[in-house]
DNA sequence: GATGAATGAGTATTCATTCAT
DNA sequence: CATGAATGAATACTCATTCAT
């Protein structure tokens, strides 16, 4: 069935973006490593960009709506705060690939700005009301609480993007990170690989 | 002198790469911008790279640079944190430009990989240096205040990223975004502009 | 049994050569409006241009047949010339279709030249017979009718184009045409439509 | 200076879309025959079509522009009519190329429908005034008259196309296809070459 | 007969870079 | 220093045709 095709395709493509980037990615390397012809590509995507778009609209909507689902790993015990960090870490380390083209390729890049902006909005939408719940903020006006949730996705994303993708660290970790970032728990002091991997 | 035009060159470059992306800007844009000749672009740069480069270089050392001076206006007092988060979106907010740029282009784009590296360590090692003085994380191994040192450049990037550049905030918005991301001072509740620019 | 869909796909292709022209056509347009899959089409032509070459025979052969059988509509009294164009010009008015394929996509184009040239050599032949019989041009050579002949069909067929097919005229209009063109008769002052169909 | 490479394609479009049609005819071909860098061409030319239309168009108006100027050669002698006819021949035969890649690619086809359309007009419209100068016709309408002159250009056309293009005849011949075509004169019987160029 | 997914050769067009003036 | 005409390698995309089902 020709969805196989379909998905050899998004998968070459996934892997070379993350690899080269979108830029560098030529066509012909995203059939040649699916190994079709150069017109099949066509018969799925209309452009190199409707499959940029169409990869990381799926996989940024991936992304907010695990988030949205509820912690990850069942995790819910009363640190609002912490479990909220860990899950958001830990959705962005089982999301490394396309955490590291969007850093790769631009956040805002033009052919994925709208897509980007609505993954953003969504993002801070579902922390915003995480924060509500937590009540920890009860003067915060509207706006506030949009700061403060935006503050903590880009946290969690530099941070991600710094010890998962650059220092390539594993899930084993990511509790550690998550205190750390909290500043709650006092564990893990060492193990975490430094700046330069070491 | 030629200077002139180089550095006519640069600001037309600087403009075209934050209003279209790198990849997008021709150098034909460029010089017709500048309103020099097609050829006089390779006099002062080696190629468009080069150019981009010289551009990301100079901008993200100054800013590490300005940061790395010390607070921005003279502001010293005693909750050094808050300062110098406060430092960070002062700075931030003079350099939109480029950071628009960084954000449309990639954080680790191809072009520009190991200056953007560069200065997101050099960044790292200031705030880390800052958090040591503190004296507010005494327990922190070193790469734990790596972490935290790089969640605060996550937090502080991405809400300049979302206030000064995609709602176009003013600089008077500064104060009050310190203080909802520190969760210092109280003020500002209102007057900042939403989601959608309200 | 197959042969409606064959018909069909030569029907949509006329329709679709008609108002685009042969290469602006494309083999899955004509399929689509055919409504048969891609491979049909290959079990009843060979290729793209077999088929417009089967099309423009068999129309092209039509309308040499038809003036070849005698005076349309059993039109025979004294006036041979008359008589002649007017038969030329009601067959030009029934295959319009062609008219306008051939006018769009060259008389002489790369695909047809042999068709097309075998009908102007049939049409030809035809209106020197007629020539000949009508005693009008004793005196003329083989040469001399020949020309006289491509003189009447180049008269017919750019009156026929411009008023059948850019005007839109209807046939009631073709007595009016025949009597100008021969300078024969003198009714029809009024009521043609002119350059803007006005 | 550029003109001459302009020129240079020029001259080289015009050989291959006489003798391959304009869709046979890649930019390659160009550009090869007329001794330049691919990207030379588009320095000049906006895409192919723009190409052809330029060509069709400055040929075409040449073609009107030197019919309107009067007849050539220096003939005006009484028979205005047949002048007419002799100088539209002479024209053709000096514009041959132009004539055959016309009839070649479609007197409408997608790419210079609306230059023909204007063309034709012209044609028409200067033949028109001819004809009411001649006064041989009095009592025609202006449907009439336009009629009649596209027939005397369909006539001329058509006739042009098949001695001078398809049978090559030289220009020795004018005067005798103009005699015969008007009834005019009576030499010439002999010495044209007839449907085989015998 | 009928299908339509798959093919891949073919081509117009772009644009960073060069170099003679 | 400055120019801008010329370059040509590089590439996304098209579409007639095939063939396994």
């Amino acid at each position: 069935m020709g969805e196989e095709k379909k998905d050899g395709i998004i998968e070459a493509a996934l892997k070379l973006f993350e690899e080269q980037g979108y830029h560098q990615t030529k066509v012909s390397d995203i059939v040649r490593a699916a190994g079709v012809a150069q017109g099949t590509f066509y018969l799925y995507f209309q452009s190199k960009e409707d499959l940029f778009r169409s990869i990381a609209k799926s996989c940024l909507e991936e992304i907010s709506g695990t988030l949205k689902k509820g912690p990850v790993d069942g995790l819910n015990d009363n640190e609002v705060f912490y479990q909220m960090i860990k899950s958001c870490l830990t959705i962005y380390y089982h999301n490394k690939t396309i955490l590291r083209i969007i850093y790769r390729n631009g956040v805002a890049s033009q052919e994925i700005a709208d897509i980007s902006e609505a993954f953003y909005n969504d993002m801070m939408l579902i922390i915003k009301q995480c924060l509500l719940e937590s009540g920890e903020y009860p003067d915060y006006s509207e706006q506030q609480l949009e700061i403060t949730a935006y503050a903590k996705i880009g946290m969690v994303e530099l941070v991600a993007y710094q010890w998962f993708v650059v220092r390539n660290c594993g899930p084993e970790h990511i509790d550690c990170i998550a205190q750390t970032i909290t500043g709650m728990g006092n564990g893990c002091k060492t193990g975490l690989p430094g700046v330069n991997g070491a």
